[in-house]
DNA sequence: CTGAAAGCGCTTACAG
DNA sequence: CTGAAAGCGCTTACAG
């Protein structure tokens, strides 16, 4: 088959130069009617395709984007819930815009290194970093190099870089909330891991919202995992029995927990109230069905994409967009 | 900052010709070492990259492959569960080898046409199809088009495509010897969607067993997940309520089966046994915990990535690998 | 509206 | 061991 064909060879075939090849290609205005039948002609009889390197290497594109997973979060089940569903969203969005999505996992310190190259190397438009822990200096060492860059939650610790989040502190004030108001005295709360934004601010919000109670806070802290909140539900029940209520920074810690109630007698919500975060699947199949916090997973991801092929596009963003979070109510609360 | 650095700078800086900074970036032995040295400092000092675009337009080559899920699989929970696993072990085979991974959700029949265009555009070097529905005309358009190409799961119907997938009938005997010996006597299934090759697959693995001893069987299909393993399991109950023992095709119509076993006041595993298909997270957590049969889900993204990476080396290899399964005892059966 | 020509940033025979 | 030169397949001012 001689390899693919080239320009080259629909312009020869069409009686064209390669420019005006090029230009119906592209979707110039300017061709001819009848000159620009005879090139999609000889595109279609060749089945040409335009190689994407040449393209790139003129315009300095390459139409496609980063979406960057650190690989410890995909360890956390929890993030396993909301993962795939950014994924999803930045997808939909992207192939909207005909752009490509460079799926790259960050393991370690050594990936860092392989994605900077990566971007530096220019075969990405943009990158967008989702799920990270702790102060990762990767958002800023690329936004220093000059390449488009956007964070999926807000990076901890003072950054230039824009980012995309939902509201997990007011969606924790919510939960608080519906507890307080259906007359919860006790109200204690599970947090997830403190260097991840979304541990922080839950518990952020649990605090602000009890602040304006005068309930007294009851604290033990989880890592979203399942095993996790059910070991802090012991904790809690042991460092007050009378606790009446519980807001879980994660629907999978909730789960555990429920367990963790319903196996030292508590039943639920009679004796105790459960309020999770995340509303994935497995809440709504839970016995009893759990009270919890949505967010919008897959419109998170179509945020970012949306966000970053503007950034990629030299408009100017919005520093910050918090994406709102609602309650919806089962029976577990 | 005047754009990034080109070889051409990296050249003048260190005294040198284009040529010889190519081969030190490209690690040719030929190289004397004092210059070598001297261009790896113009290197440093100038933070070069390499241009991908530029080097792929002459070397052919992109070093990326293409990982395709269909959109409507990832929309069943139960794919939820497995897809991230094949994602995450693709990945790891992927980095060792410092290739990129370009992730494609297909949605329609539409997004199949991007597809095929953007593989040829040759942006990548290969594709891997995981989680087909039906006879997908993808895997042989592509193949076809001289693409190296590798399926994930058995495509069906006749097809020159390699694939890598997981010992679905054999996993599915295994489920059903496990229920024979235990000594159950009308044992049911409820298969997958027949239009998928593990649903048919481990059907047919049910029907082969339960062939060798004198059972009848007893058969009800849902679409992988919970709530028609529910819907399927009140058929069942009502088609021959002496049935002892079920063998559910995916972990999570084994969530929903039993529940509605348990609805039905049914005990398990003293009134009938139950054991699923899949090993997801959820299956230790049920109540009683669900035994089931475990697939090699990272494993197998792995198996993909190094295939394909010999496929699209120029290495033969073998049309088909098949990757065990086995049981895992836990409580349910 | 169309074409000739330059150029994007690399790699790789080919000489020397 | 090193360099000059050709060429990978496109796009885009610039003329006409």
């Amino acid at each position: 088959m001689a390899g693919r064909p080239t320009l080259e060879q629909v312009a020869e075939r069409a009686g064209v130069s390669r420019a005006t090849v090029s230009r119906v290609v592209n979707g110039s205005p300017t061709v001819a009617p009848t000159i620009k039948e005879a090139v999609e002609r000889a595109i279609a009889e060749l089945g040409y395709v335009p190689n994407q390197a040449a393209r790139s290497l003129v315009t300095q594109r390459t139409d496609s984007i980063a979406l960057v997973l650190s690989e410890s979060a995909t360890r956390v089940f929890s993030d396993e819930a909301v993962l795939p569903g950014i994924v999803r969203g930045v997808s939909q969005e992207l192939d909207a815009a005909d752009k490509q999505l460079v799926l790259m996992l960050a393991g370690s310190m050594a990936s860092h290194d392989r994605i900077e190259r990566y971007a530096m190397s220019r075969h990405v438009d943009g990158v967008i970093i989702a799920s990270m822990h702790g102060a990762d200096p990767l958002p800023n060492s690329l936004h220093r190099m000059g390449i488009p860059v956007l964070c999926g939650g807000r990076p901890l610790g003072r950054s230039p870089v824009p980012y995309v989040e939902v509201d997990n502190v007011g969606g924790a004030r919510l939960a608080v909330r519906h507890l307080v108001q259906s007359g919860r005295s006790r109200i204690a709360t599970i947090g997830g891991p403190q260097d991840m934004v979304a541990g922080i601010d839950r518990l952020n919000g649990y605090r602000e919202e009890l602040r304006g109670s005068s309930l007294r806070s009851i604290v033990a802290i989880g890592d979203f995992t399942r095993e996790s909140g059910a070991a802090a539900m012991r904790q809690l029940l042991e460092d007050d029995p009378q606790l009446d209520a519980v807001f879980v920074a994660s629907d999978l810690m909730a789960l555990g927990a429920l367990n963790a109630l319903q196996a030292a007698g508590r039943r639920v919500p009679d004796d105790v109230a459960l309020v999770g975060f995340d509303d994935i699947e497995a809440a709504r199949y839970a016995d009893p069905a759990l009270t919890t916090i949505r967010q919008p997973i897959v419109g998170q991801g179509r945020e970012l994409a949306r966000q970053l092929l503007r950034l990629a596009g030299g408009e100017e963003i919005a520093h910050s967009v918090v994406l709102p979070t609602e309650l919806v109510t089962r029976a577990s609360a």
